[in-house]
DNA sequence: CAGTGAGCGAGCTTCCGCTTGACTT
């Protein structure tokens, strides 16, 4: 008899193939193989929410696969990730195999390395019912929001529509921003510059910064004449240049700082970083980026006739590293960099809270492979995005940036001047990436007395600026800091609000549609409670509580539940006479939101077509 | 008489999170 082991990546199952004997036969589920059903509600409501599971359409075949693969061992091992989604997969696929005939057992792997694997292999446990019950409490308050506001908009403003937890948000959001933009009134302001010349005739400039110790704001053209004014008289007795003319001024260096900085690299990727840097740095949308590790993922032939994975799974919310990997990198860092650039030898991984610490973070497979040596086996955006990957890995290995900070500052009167340069001391990683140039040189030798020649003013207008539309780099960062969607959803949740035509993509930005916009008038004037950023967060808490077995599902759905009726039942009402604009034609109707078939939005009597009263325009 | 179009009614749409590959453009 053969021990079966199922996990939920095909390409999992191909390297643990290659490191179990043929004792083991090895199969993938492809993630979840039972779910509710898509056609229909799918929840008893008044039977403690009791969910219909069928399994997912086209994933009977699988099924049945599984079942004629048991019936050649004796002990199932199921190995899915170690998160609460996972322990729900294994959950979903014990209940293929009949008990009584053979054992069923739980594996956790988080590490796909031989002897990681050697080792967890032979610490089987039980499933972990707490996790599995999170899981479905997840899945069920999911379908009641998703599935009960959304024929609300089906019946408002259009068929096809959609609503829920995640995605009515993140447009909430979209759309808050875009008004933020639109309402935005900006200020002037000013700065003033100055160029100044040393004894030595060496040329730098400086910046106002303060007013008798104080940071100084100016306001408008009037106030900053008069600043200049002020700057360019003086007393008489005062002036150190009796024989010049009276327009020759001069700042006195008041302090000089200096200060050593260091620079820590940043910890590889996870999915949210890694999406966020290949969108700003590479301009690849979110789903390219998924789409392109994917690839990497699965492995490309490097002329060795088999295909070899590049880098570790691409869905994963944490930054930790196997040991082995780590001293890889040091090790390789030493050969080709030197010691003196390897980071700490002891392996830390900042443990952020609220992380599932299912997978290890996006790296190399092998530091070894350079991503030189690949460049003629990839396609370009291949290549482009193992580079970075690779980068970011390594130089997370590598020691900190040593700057050294020099602050001067020079005053005339009741008025300060400053400026700051950074020079690097030692790149440490900053070595693998082009250091960004010192922009501001100051003259070496400056000394506290020392007098400096204004050469010049320079007076520059400045405006206030609203903050920027989002991209989906910006969208991913916001999603992940509230705790929103997890790393297997963040491109496809930009997909929905793309496909549902709520938003569009203009250069970087996402924008709101007028339909997006209507959507989320409605969902917000009715459904604040679900569509606000607490509310996930207060499912989190709770569903935590599940998972420590100290909440049940049916007391957490029923408490839920309770408050979700009352919002739908108040949603349900005939609005308020006060609430609603009366038609100003047939002063009967009030008047609704529509879309019309362009995409546009416009105003229509409740009364059509008995009233005709239409408005193009937001109102 | 055939073709057109207005009007009516029935049936459908949808969630989040886990995985790929088989489709079409």
């Amino acid at each position: 008899m053969k021990i079966l082991i199922i996990v939920e990546s095909p390409t999992k199952a191909k390297t643990l193939k290659k490191y179990l004997g043929n004792d083991y036969i090895v199969c993938s589920s492809y993630g979840h193989v039972f779910d509710l059903p898509e056609s229909e509600f799918g929840i008893n409501i008044q039977n403690n929410f009791e969910p219909k599971f069928v399994p997912i359409s086209g994933k009977q075949k699988l099924i049945s696969g599984l079942k004629k693969m048991s019936k050649e061992s004796n002990l199932v091992l199921l190995a899915t990730d170690a998160d609460r989604e996972g322990e729900a997969i294994s959950y979903h696929l014990s209940t293929l195999f009949p008990s009584k005939k053979m054992t069923v057992k739980r594996v956790i792997l988080k590490e796909y390395t031989p002897t990681a694997i050697q080792n967890s292999i032979q610490k089987t446990t039980n499933i972990d019912k707490n996790l599995v019950e999170a899981q479905i409490t997840r899945r069920i308050l999911d379908r009641i929001v998703g599935y009960t506001l959304s024929p609300f908009l089906w019946k408002a403003i259009q068929g096809g529509l959609s609503a829920g937890r995640v995605q009515s948000v993140t447009l909430k959001w979209l759309c808050e921003r875009d008004l933020e933009i639109k309402n935005f009134q900006k200020e002037e302001f000013w700065e003033l510059f100055c160029n100044v010349k040393t004894k030595n005739f060496e040329t730098f400039q400086m910046q106002l910064s303060k007013k008798n110790g104080q940071k100084i704001k100016i306001k408008n053209k009037e106030e900053i004449n008069q600043i200049i004014n002020v700057l360019q008289t003086f007393p008489e007795q005062s002036n150190p240049f009796p024989e010049r003319s009276r327009r020759e001024q001069i700042l006195k260096i008041s302090n000089i700082k200096e200060e050593k900085k260091v620079e820590k690299p940043y910890p590889p990727f996870t999915t949210s970083t890694l999406q966020k840097a290949a969108h700003i740095t590479l301009s690849f949308t979110t789903s390219k980026t998924m789409k392109t590790a994917q690839s990497l993922y699965e492995g490309v032939d490097l002329s060795h006739g088999y295909r070899t994975g590049l880098i570790t799974y691409m869905r994963t919310d944490s930054t930790r590293v196997s040991d082995k990997a780590h001293h890889l990198a040091l090790s390789y860092i030493k050969n080709v960099f030197g010691e003196k650039y390897c980071g700490s030898t002891y392996n830390i991984a900042s443990k952020k809270s609220g992380i599932q610490d299912a997978h290890e973070a996006i790296r190399p497979v092998d530091v070894n492979i350079t991503p030189e040596s690949t460049k003629d086996f990839l396609h370009p955006d291949q290549y482009k995005l193992y580079n970075l990957i690779w980068n970011r890995f390594v130089s997370s290995r590598m020691s900190p940036e040593e700057l050294s900070q020099i602050t001067v500052e020079a005053i005339k009167q009741e008025y300060t001047f400053e400026t700051t340069q950074k020079r690097s001391v030692f790149p440490g990683y900053k070595i693998l990436y082009p250091n960004k140039k010192d922009q501001i040189t100051i003259p070496e030798n400056l000394k506290i007395g020392d007098v400096l020649e204004i050469v010049k003013f320079i007076p520059e207008q400045k405006f206030t600026s609203p903050p920027p539309h989002y991209t989906e780099a910006s969208l991913v960062d916001k999603l992940e800091k509230t705790g929103i969607g997890r790393p297997s959803t963040y491109s496809s949740i930009i997909e929905t609000l793309l496909k549902r035509k709520y938003a569009i993509r203009k250069e970087k930005k996402l924008l709101p549609t007028d339909l997006g916009q209507v959507v989320n008038k409605e969902l917000t004037s009715k459904f604040l409670y679900i569509i606000e950023d607490k509310f996930t967060a207060k499912v989190e808490v709770e569903l935590d509580k599940i998972e420590e077995g100290k909440v049940s599902r049916i007391d957490f759905l029923t408490d839920f539940y309770n408050t979700f009726i009352n919002v739908i039942q108040e949603a349900k009402k005939q609005p308020k006479k006060s609430e609603k604009k009366v038609c100003p034609l047939c002063n009967e109707g009030f008047l609704n939101n529509k879309i019309s078939k362009k995409g546009k939005q416009f105003v229509i009597c409740s009364r059509f077509p008995m009233c005709e009263y239409s408005l193009y325009g937001s109102p």
